[in-house]
DNA sequence: CAGGATGTTGGGTC
DNA sequence: CGACCCAACATCCT
């Protein structure tokens, strides 16, 4: 799931269940996936204080009320927060338990990638979300056209580079290009920035309304998952090749190079 | 059984 | 240094 539009309806959920509350008890079901601290560390650091999340592309950052500290976590590609009974029995792949009175905010991970940190202040945040461009949905026009122009090389790459722009994954990246009817290996330099911005800004608008790409009629995400998969434009057979080290989904016909 | 899945990193190569 | 490629990470599903 993770891209920005799902973590951002992390964030507000966490925002919506949250709020008000203090933190009483952490429970970490994962001792690996606290991937730089101790469990007592966390646990001393969130006792009794109110959390602020906040969204910097991918990266969720629990701001620690009344501290510097930030209770940082990546989703990678099977994570998510559920809201539950603080003493019903945790679901198999529930890596992290923050409890609020009787509820229980819970972060699961199937696959195990992504994982939570703490960071005592942002130098520490910084080292480790790695570098990080603006986020995707904050830049205007005049940012992206500075962002990409010094950069060459495909398209697709480009938007994934979460040093440059942060936020856009695989999907998203494709049904933006798709959109804007740019082939994913066209040179970034030869793409009009203009249109890739307005793009761009439609697809983070529409999927932040469903918390994420969604998958419905009209949308790529919603055609190229299917077998004789085609695009909702024009019919033509969706193409599918590993461009950018993913599996790239994209229509001949619309997508000139 | 093999292959693939919405993410990131670290190691090479050119 | 920048761009590209690949393998690896862990787990489940088709």
């Amino acid at each position: 799931m993770p891209e920005l539009p799902d973590v951002e309806g992390f964030r507000r959920q966490m925002e919506r269940w949250t709020r008000g509350r203090r933190v009483e008890g952490v429970r970490v079901w994962d001792r690996e996936l606290l991937r730089n601290s101790t469990p007592q560390a966390v646990g001393r650091l969130l006792a009794g204080k109110k959390l602020k999340p906040e969204r910097h592309g991918k990266w969720l950052l629990a701001r620690v009320r009344d501290d510097h500290a930030t209770l940082v976590l990546h989703f990678g590609m099977t994570g998510l927060f559920t809201w539950d009974d603080a003493d019903s029995r945790p679901h198999q792949h529930d890596r992290l338990g923050l409890t609020f009175g009787d509820r229980e905010l819970r972060y699961r991970n199937m696959r195990r990638f992504g994982g939570y940190w703490l960071a005592h202040d942002d130098r520490e945040l910084e080292l480790i979300t790695g570098p990080l461009g603006p986020d995707a949905f904050a830049i205007d026009e005049g940012d992206l056209r500075e962002l990409l122009e010094p950069r060459r090389g495909g398209a697709k790459a480009a938007l994934m580079d979460q040093r440059l722009i942060a936020g856009l994954g695989n999907l998203l990246v494709d049904e933006i290009l798709w959109r804007a009817r740019v082939n994913p290996r066209r040179d970034i330099r030869r793409v009009d920035e203009k249109k890739l911005y307005g793009t761009m800004r439609s697809v983070l608008e529409e999927s932040l309304e469903h918390e994420r790409v969604p998958p419905i009629e009209g949308w790529l995400t919603g055609a190229r998952d299917s077998r004789d998969a085609r695009c909702p434009r024009c019919d033509s057979k969706l193409r599918k090749e590993t461009i950018a080290g993913r599996t790239t989904a994209w229509c001949p016909r619309c997508q000139r190079r």
